[in-house]
DNA sequence: CTCAACTTCTACAAATGGTAGAATTTTCTT
DNA sequence: AAGAAAATTCTACCATTTGTAGAAGTTGAG
């Protein structure tokens, strides 16, 4: 479920930055510095949609997409998803812990106070 | 740099269940149901040490081959690759923070009061 | 009703991964 | 030292995924 390629991240950072939706335009002209065909950017925002990580909505003549999750959601997901990929979790969560930088030390810290 | 396919990834299990290195027979023989040809196994081997994820060291006739990184630290490392892969970090840990399950939880509490 | 915009269908090329035969190298045994 | 057995490398093919886009079909605005 993760997205692999290029630019399907691309894609997804687009539709991140700006918050709410865009329209396919809107998304190519995000990416202008890869002068894509149109067909391309809609070709790309399917493929994202048949893995449920963006949602499409019609609005007047053209669709506007949007992501599924947002971006910290998403980051978290993919965080669980290694998570489960096996093995023993107390140990990678220790490990995870240990290679952390301070800042993110004390953000962790502080979500789990928060909890 | 994650390993992506599915017999890859069963490869890396292998050596991970067996601590300490394996030969490509011994590697086969883990994955017997599959029956697949020592070459085959080989050409998968060859390329997770193309991508790091294996080292490798000859002993005697054979070569034998290790995880180049304990699973823990596979995991950890693939986590921390989720939380840098963009958009706000703080706000990613506090998702992934509510949504572990308790035990996980406690886990990451006991981590990072030793660490 | 027509035209422009948008979408869908279809297609192809590159990269990655699963699979393995052929050829080559190594080394153990005799 | 020679031959055989085992292991490795080289090469190749197919399937899937992703990047890329033209052609054809659909639809909404004027």
């Amino acid at each position: 479920m993760t997205q692999r390629g290029e630019l399907e991240r691309a894609v997804m950072q687009a539709l991140w930055a700006a918050d709410g939706s865009l329209t396919a335009r809107d998304v190519a002209e995000h990416l202008a510095d890869r002068d894509l065909a149109m067909t391309t950017v809609l070709t790309v925002l399917g493929r994202l949609e048949s893995k449920g990580l963006v949602v499409r909505s019609r609005a007047g003549r053209a669709h506007t997409y949007a992501p599924a999750a947002d971006r910290a959601e998403h980051t978290a997901e993919l965080m669980r998803q290694a998570l489960d990929s096996g093995g023993d979790r107390r140990d990678a969560l220790v490990r995870f812990v240990d290679a952390v930088s301070d800042d993110d030390l004390a953000a962790l810290r502080r979500a789990l106070d928060e909890r």
